[in-house]
DNA sequence: CGATAGCTTATTGTATACAAATGCCATTCG
DNA sequence: CGAATGGCATTTGTATACAATAAGCTATCG
């Protein structure tokens, strides 16, 4: 990860995430190579990725452009990312291994502690967080769905939100994982699929009410 | 479409699925720049693409090679395609206009039309019903399900098999879409999806089966 | 005889110069 | 006054040279 392009993918995700490139404004590839330190080559690469990933669109004239996203879009993607989370939950269930199931528990275990502690440590917990889900795409052993869901995770707006919690989603985040791996204890696909639609369904309706009402910023979650 | 990087793509493309690439192979940028006759700069942009839609993976020290499929992968990406195609099937049957129920009409005929005459048109019959299933996926009106579904049917393995044929499975295809379409006229979003799993895993069983003996060749049918 | 260190070759990564295309603006003509 | 056109500026596309890295090979040492 020391090659320039991937330098510079790195820093246009991140300009793309913190906002510094405002969304839907026009990005010139010799700006960005300036920005990046680099030349135009590896930015063209690092473009390509991020436009496959849809943080960026090209015009049908081939200029690039910070991608901007509305509510529908980004129900949309909750929409598909619980259908290939619950699909990656089914498949895990009938895959899982002792081992992983072990890994699972512990990363609950730990993303409890960081929101039981009298100062909660929020970076911890979606640390954890992000390690226990990805568990279970290890587990569903599809490297397609992986890179599906990839694509719907990995999303500006989510992630620029990511950060704004409320303890007590957190917590039920917690309870939900606790459920999950006793449906997983059981084999259960079905129960695991189920619970992990719910999971992210509440992720996203905490978020659209925070952010529908406008005022309640610091309410909202998207720790799944 | 007349750009160099364009031409490439195609060209490559074309020859992994015609086999003229021989999958797992290692391919080099330089070999394909004098084959498409352009240089290595728009050769690297079309190895991009195609690594994202997974017809060439890369190795830890970048070295470029044409993705081969096992049989487990096959029916991965069947899999997934079986629920993104289902999925878009439930949104467009609540999105559907008249105009686009109209034109599935006219290709479902059509379609049927191919196959009825004395001299089938298996060519005619695959237009049509691309042409049908992307009016579904059109009027799902979800842009990112659109972009993943591409990745599951632009399959090397399930477009290299895809004029295999028989004619049973044809007409069971253009049933399917029959009661699709009521489906859809009842604006029934569950019946609809559950009509378009059966119809895609159908399509597999008939390939699975006939690959799996290895004999009957020409009786597969991946005509969805 | 096997392993490995170092050299050689093959392959990919990056920078840069130039070509092509697109957008923009001003000017002109209806 | 508005639309069309021509040329200039901006931006992206391509080729090429060179740098960096990985692979393969050979010779040497344990």
């Amino acid at each position: 990860m020391s090659r320039a392009s991937d330098r510079a993918y790195d820093h246009i995700r991140s300009m793309i995430l913190s906002g510094e490139l405002q969304s839907g404004s026009q990005i010139r590839e010799e700006a960005l190579a300036e920005l990046c330190g680099v030349s135009r080559t590896p930015v063209r690469d690092a473009l390509r990725r991020l436009e496959a990933e849809m943080f960026v669109r090209r015009n049908e004239s081939q200029r690039s452009f910070v991608a901007d996203w509305s509510l529908d879009d980004l129900e949309d993607a909750f929409q598909l990312r619980a259908m290939l989370e619950s699909h990656a939950a089914k498949r895990a269930a009938a895959r899982i291994s002792r081992d992983q199931l072990a890994r699972m528990r512990s990363h609950n275990a730990q993303l409890k502690q960081a929101i039981d502690a009298l100062r909660p440590d929020v970076p911890k917990f979606l640390d954890h967080n992000r390690l226990f889900h990805s568990i279970i795409l290890e587990a569903a052993a599809s490297e397609r769905l992986a890179s599906m869901l990839l694509q719907v995770t990995e999303q500006p707006v989510v992630l620029r939100t990511a950060r704004q919690y409320d303890l007590e989603n957190l917590r039920r985040s917690h309870h939900e994982h606790d459920e999950l791996l006793i449906a997983f204890d059981n084999r259960d696909g079905d129960w695991a699929a189920a619970v992990m639609t719910a999971h992210i369904r509440r992720a996203f309706h905490a978020y659209a009410e925070a952010h529908s009402t406008n005022t309640e910023i610091g309410k909202s979650n998207m720790a799944a």
